[in-house]
DNA sequence: CTGAAAGCGCTTACAG
DNA sequence: CTGAAAGCGCTTACAG
């Protein structure tokens, strides 16, 4: 193997050091020891400047990192296969893994991605991780329990990225797709909604918990909950979605009284959009359409696509992060952490923005 | 102010270094350096032993410790005054609130309570936190909208332990209660348990998360959900489970069929032990009781309690730790996070323990 | 991967 | 809280 340079990796930014923290915050050196390790009282005015300082320069950062990177220098990457980036038109898969590698590279950690059989199987991704050398595997888009209980109490930690765990044997970190769906949907009604189609597909369970949302947010009005209608896609293409919603307008005449179409991705509101379109629709003013993921193409659609945002850069980085502590400091028996991360509404065109009237 | 010598509460153990590492791994000193910083490759096997002399003698959490530590000296505790020690006989509580110090203990972090009106309000916490110099602050037991909201966006981080918040505005740290409480039903019904009676209180929204798990259960075996019913006591103490308990047993002229109550709190389960003896049934043959919480009075109870533990530690090291995130490597917009942790089911003698049958 | 050695960055004790 | 100084622990380069 060659003398790879992996400290290279792990010092981007060259060396900052208590002396620049103490020239940035204008005191003395020992006071800047003294403010990181507690040695000695310090006022709280000159404490609060010295962390601003180590802050803005990146030092506590840099110190935070050094306390958690012996643990982990290689992760092993478990994708399905119809997720893999050749195989996948889906923006969403293919940010969270560019964000993924970044946060790894950022903190000099190697990412070796598994290639097995057409399903992932647990045996064949413990195997995989061990004959690399990592110290843990992140799991992305797979929920399937039979692959989760194969990978739970296994020697390697292991976290699922953008999945749930119903049996909690693994650590998890996703959005927070219920709340985020509860928040779109709510922020439909507010603007005078109530006829709201939510378009979605069956694919996914981290899918179904942006359904929950969406009836949460009737619920919590006292609305009654048919006012809300599903609409299931075959699959979560724009393509799927068109198909989906042409049927639904030949069956009802029309749009039967809706006024927003709430999808349960972006992927699916730009198909939703294209199809309205082409059948005449105005959006947002004949129909609303809301998505959700915030990825780039809904920035360019005509009309531009209001939807919920997704902070795919947070996830991979508390994905990491999740590795990292199961590794230095927790011990085995620390329960399994589910974690969820706020998503944020991101008001465009296409939901309309009419004055709120509730 | 005295010269506290805040340095000897974060070395309890005296400076354990990579020397120690080296020898407790038998390799060199060089070689222990290399494998913490990946300063040089270092094959599996050797890595394998390092990190585990490391990790055993302590000296990856010290440095990961150090790393985070700087940010946060003072952390401010707010707790409702229903729940403060000398008011509340509720264990669970109390038992949280020593886990906390004694997190913050460890991490050499002063804590400071909150004194103010009889109910919580977010001015005067922040005001409070502000005049001692805390840093962070730790919300507990409470999560009334409009106190939230007014944490939410203040210039210290805000961390809320053991409660949710609807509107993701503050990181939330909680035990997986709906999850716990669906284990526990689903212990029940794989032991043969259809008429199961769940008592509960409407007291807090962490606690109406049991209630979703107990149907959780029933769902996820298609069966009824009537087969379930759910009793309100008026309050999480033992006797107002007492109370409860007796007018149905009153109201139904008996058990009604049920075999087993699940209690959403230890409390209550002690309550419903005790009325539940001194109406002749036996426990667990005519009636089986399951608890939630799993603090200490429920080993000692006649018959012993079947309970869900709550990983009160980990919950307390997972908050401290998010504010110690929070200040050091998060940024503003990082979202806001929640995190919930994995319960266990603790097989005592209540809950009874015949062989499954399903 | 070892082991001795040089060097660096941070800590610490102290006088002001 | 400063500033100069001693010292400690870790890192690093190198020969074996």
């Amino acid at each position: 193997m060659p003398n790879r340079s992996h400290a290279v990796d792990r010092r981007s930014d060259r060396k900052i050091g208590i002396k620049d923290v103490s020239r940035e915050a204008g005191v003395a050196l020992s006071t800047v020891s003294h403010v990181l390790n507690g040695t000695a009282p310090i006022s709280q005015e000159v404490r609060a400047r010295v962390l601003e300082a180590a802050r803005r320069l990146g030092y506590l950062a840099k110190r935070q990192q050094k306390g958690a990177i012996a643990s982990l220098t290689t992760l092993y990457l478990a994708v399905p296969p119809g997720n893999r980036p050749h195989n996948d038109i889906n923006l969403v898969s293919w940010t969270m893994l560019t964000q993924l590698s970044r946060e790894a590279e950022r903190r000099g950690v190697r990412v070796v991605a598994h290639n097995g059989s057409a399903e992932l199987q647990a045996a064949e991704i413990l195997a995989g991780a061990r004959a690399v050398g990592a110290e843990g595997i992140v799991l992305v888009f797979d929920d399937n329990p039979k692959l989760l209980k194969g990978l739970t109490g296994a020697d390697l930690p292991v976290v699922l990225l953008n999945g749930e765990d119903p049996a909690m044997g693994l650590d998890t970190v996703a959005p927070a797709n219920r709340y985020g769906a509860r928040l779109a949907t709510e922020w439909l009604l507010s603007h005078g909604h109530r006829r709201i189609l939510h378009l979605t597909w069956r694919g996914r369970s981290t899918i179904m918990r942006r359904l929950d949302g969406f009836r949460d947010a009737y619920a919590e009005r006292g609305l009654p909950q048919d006012q809300g209608e599903v609409l299931y896609a075959r699959g979560y293409e724009p393509d799927q979605a068109r198909e989906a919603l042409r049927d639904f307008i030949t069956e009802r005449g029309g749009l039967d009284g809706f006024t927003a179409v709430f999808c349960a991705a972006d992927n699916l509101a730009i198909g939703a959009l294209t199809e309205l379109r082409a059948q005449g629709y105005a959006i947002p003013s004949d129909i609303a359409v809301v998505g959700f993921d915030g990825v780039a193409p809904g920035e360019l659609t005509v009309p531009s696509l209001t939807t919920v945002r997704v902070p795919l850069d947070s996830l991979a980085a508390s994905t990491v992060q999740m590795l990292e502590n199961r590794l230095s400091f927790m011990n085995r028996d620390y329960p399994a952490c589910r974690i969820e991360l706020g998503c944020q509404f991101v008001e465009r065109e296409s939901g309309g923005s009419f004055v709120s009237i509730a």
